[in-house]
DNA sequence: AGCACGCCGACT
DNA sequence: GTCGGCGTGCTC
């Protein structure tokens, strides 16, 4: 790297959504180092910038660059590698840089204010040959200024009392580094006490010990591997092993869980085994405690990182392990502001480390699968569990011809009111929040439908409201038809709101514990309502997406799915995808004590392939003829998509828009052979009052697709920006 | 994304 | 006659 005070000018990311970067005069003497944050001027106002190169000259005229004076950090707050793999998610999804990078920093450290770091870097002197001493003394007299007035303090010299020797300090430093003529350390922390009781390592069953043997072999560079376990296998127990070889060996782990898996049953297990080792970072925290993990996991005081998505950006220097459980959790994608796969990103990142990377599932991606098969990542399977039942098959409950109590057929409302007598806990699954999700005319047929987006609301009856769960347009509920004035609206169809009346009702004595977005609304709530089943006492659980994920609770014995029918026939190819996993995940709750568990699934489609699929069929399995299927189809993970949409004011707009894009891409396009389709309209054209529409590019040749995109981007990027159309790139996206 | 500038509708 | 709509352009 050129020195640093006679860079002269240097490009900058700014949290905008633009494909570019700012050019900024270095004021003379000032840092400036790749990672740093500046304050700097910026149109008429002043935003964050963090510098990402330098250069002694610029394209930008003399008469309009700025000069970047302000430094907000005395060390770059992204490390190298960091910067580097910001620098590898922007081309690889397509993303802007500045918006990427600036994910990159927990949110504390996005804001302009300038956050002095908790802790700072002190180096201290190695000990120096003779013959180097004399060749710096002579040759690199700043460098030997520096170490000398390092071999003096002996504490060692943070970077504000080095800046104050020798203002550009950074480039003569790393010079020593690499002479290994010093080196630094974090200042130490305050002392924290440890009186954790530790809880020693149990002891692995066969199969897990067998596992955990032929993993341990292969870690010692980059590598994927995917446990595929049955759900109640011993997979955590798996990761720890791995986990406690790596603190071992002086290493740091980064272990990542899905938004709804980090409950404090998790983060209990994990402090019982590594006691004050770990952070955690999730979005129950407040930004100050997000930070502060951060911090103490990149100064090496924490070894372990644990966390949802975005502790995927956690930096350390001696990351050893990355682990990611319910690896096919989609709560690994980010879908708002910048568009990236967790999952994939991590994987990247091992790449560049050279280090193994450990994936965990009970339902495998499809995608993971694939490159298992296609030998990418090793695979390996926990097909046992180590209470004494194994995971319940799924029983269909035909419920044609049958009278439905509110939702339920008779054989389910038996079967839940056998398991409850039994002292049996009962888990009841249903995908669908509110009361009714069907409000209408009996008269005229007037349907409740939202003003702002193609769906319809729903009645909640807790708030006498109907509810859009797409914009959150609500409407009082009307006394009479708005259309026709008929007093008679019915509600059709049932939600979990009423679920849980009808059960309070029907199972009296029994408690009833809902979980949705509408009766949860912290972190914290969550995890006490959850914490109610450890108690072991009989009880109903009922709730959406939240109560399918990797819980394990010993008592629950019976696990219903009430109303998966709407899968068979959605319009998204991945709708048997996620009823598959879904079903495997729910009904992997049960009969995880020293009590057999049943799994119950309502259907009018019991002769259905995949109904069928599900009874008498392992995930493994299914999921393998969904490859087929997909290989024949050409659909992912045989092929890659990208997808171009954009949303505006009409339909119109929103379509010429892609048009547009799709003229600049047809020419590589045909030359590729990549399958376009569009720009049609998006599957809800009208959300929060825009309409949407997108443009499809596929192929099974990413080379081909990559091509494509480098070609046709530059002239993408330079169409001018009309605020009435906003558009977004989503590369690998998961529905079309 | 913000923010300013600019050209057409209903208000003191 | 102006206040203000959002459509367009620009940010080193």
């Amino acid at each position: 790297m050129s020195d640093n005070s006679s860079a002269g000018f240097a490009s900058f990311a700014i949290s905008i959504p633009l494909y570019r970067v700012f050019d900024y005069a270095i004021a003379p003497g000032a840092q400036a180092h790749p990672g740093l944050r500046y304050r700097l001027p910026f149109g008429r106002g002043s935003k964050t910038g963090i510098l990402i190169s330098t250069q002694g000259v610029s394209d930008i005229p003399p008469n309009r660059i700025k000069t970047a004076v302000e430094c907000l950090d005395e060390m770059p707050v992204l490390s190298e590698h960091m910067m580097a793999l910001a620098a590898w998610l922007s081309s690889y999804y397509l993303q802007p840089p500045g918006e990427v990078l600036f994910q990159c920093l927990p949110s504390y450290l996005r804001s302009a204010k300038s956050i002095k770091p908790t802790r700072v870097k002190f180096w201290h002197a190695l000990p120096v040959e003779a013959e180097l001493r004399e060749r710096l003394r002579k040759r690199s007299p700043r460098q030997y200024e520096l170490l000398v007035a390092i071999e003096r303090a002996p504490e060692g010299l943070n970077a504000a009392q080095l800046k104050a020797i020798n203002a550009g300090w950074h480039s003569p430093v790393s010079a020593l580094e690499s002479k290994q003529a010093i080196r630094w350390e974090w200042s130490k922390p305050a002392a924290k006490d440890n009186n954790v009781m530790l809880q020693a390592a149990p002891e692995l069953n066969q199969e897990q010990m067998q596992v955990y043997t032929q993993l341990t072999g292969r870690l010692d560079s980059f590598s994927v591997h995917l446990l595929d376990g049955i759900s109640g296998s011993g997979k955590t127990e798996v990761y720890f092993r791995l986990i406690q070889d790596q603190l071992a060996k002086q290493r740091q782990v980064i272990y990542m869980v899905p938004e709804i898996g980090l409950t404090t049953q998790l983060i209990q297990r994990v402090k019982q085994r590594f006691g004050e080792q770990f952070v955690c970072s999730h979005s129950g925290l407040t930004d100050w405690q997000r930070f502060q993990a951060w911090d103490r996991f990149r100064c090496g005081e924490v070894n372990i990182m644990l966390g949802t998505r975005s502790c995927l950006f956690s930096q350390c220097d001696r990351l050893g392990l990355i682990v990611i459980d319910e690896e096919h959790d989609s709560s690994y994608r980010q879908e708002d502001g910048i568009r990236y796969h967790a999952r994939d990103v991590a994987i990247k990142r091992a790449q560049m480390l050279d280090i193994p990377i450990v994936l965990g599932s009970a339902t495998p991606s499809l995608e993971s699968l694939h490159n298992c098969e296609r030998d990418y990542y090793t695979i390996y399977q926990l097909n046992h569990r180590p209470t004494p039942f194994a995971p319940p098959r799924l029983r269909l409950i035909d419920t044609r011809n049958t009278k439905l109590v509110s939702g339920c057929s008779p054989a389910v409302l038996e079967r839940i009111a056998h398991h409850l007598s039994q002292q049996g806990q009962v888990l009841v699954y249903l995908n669908r929040r509110g009361y009714a999700p069907v409000v209408m005319c009996h008269e005229c047929g007037w349907q409740a439908n939202c003003e702002q987006c193609d769906s319809r609301l729903t009645l909640h009856q807790s708030i006498g409201q109907l509810l859009c769960h797409h914009c959150g347009y609500t409407l009082g509920l009307p006394a009479v038809c708005p259309e026709c004035s008929f007093v008679d609206i019915k509600h059709y169809g049932i939600g979990t709101e009423q679920l849980e009346q009808v059960f309070k009702q029907r199972f009296s004595q029994f408690p009833v514990i809902r979980l949705d977005r509408d009766s949860v609304t912290s972190h914290d709530e969550f995890a006490q309502r959850l914490e109610k089943l450890s108690e072991g006492k009989p009880c109903l659980l009922i709730g959406t997406q939240m109560i399918a994920k990797g819980h394990d609770y010993p008592d629950i014995t019976l696990s219903v799915i009430l109303d998966a029918d709407q899968a068979l026939f959605s319009a998204s190819y991945r709708a048997t995808e996620r009823l598959v996993q879904t079903a495997f995940q729910v009904s992997g709750r049960s009969g995880r004590g020293d009590r057999e568990g049943e799994a119950l699934i309502q259907t009018r489609f019991p002769e259905h392939p995949l109904m069928q699929a599900l009874s008498d069929k392992s995930y493994r399995e299914i999921a393998e003829s969904i490859l087929q299927e997909r290989k024949m189809l050409g659909f992912p993970p045989y092929s890659r998509v990208v997808i171009f949409r954009a949303d505006a004011l009409s339909l119109d707009k929103a379509m010429s828009r892609l048009e547009q894009i799709g003229q600049y891409l047809q020419e590589s396009v045909q030359k590729r052979g990549v399958r376009r389709i569009g720009p049609i309209p998006a599957l809800m054209t009208r959300r929060i009052g825009r309409y949407r529409a997108q443009l499809c590019l596929m192929s099974d040749n990413i080379q081909q697709l990559r091509e494509t995109l480098n070609e046709a981007m530059p002239s993408i990027k330079n169409i001018p920006d009309t605020h009435s159309v906003k558009w977004v790139i989503d590369v690998d996206a998961f529905d079309l």
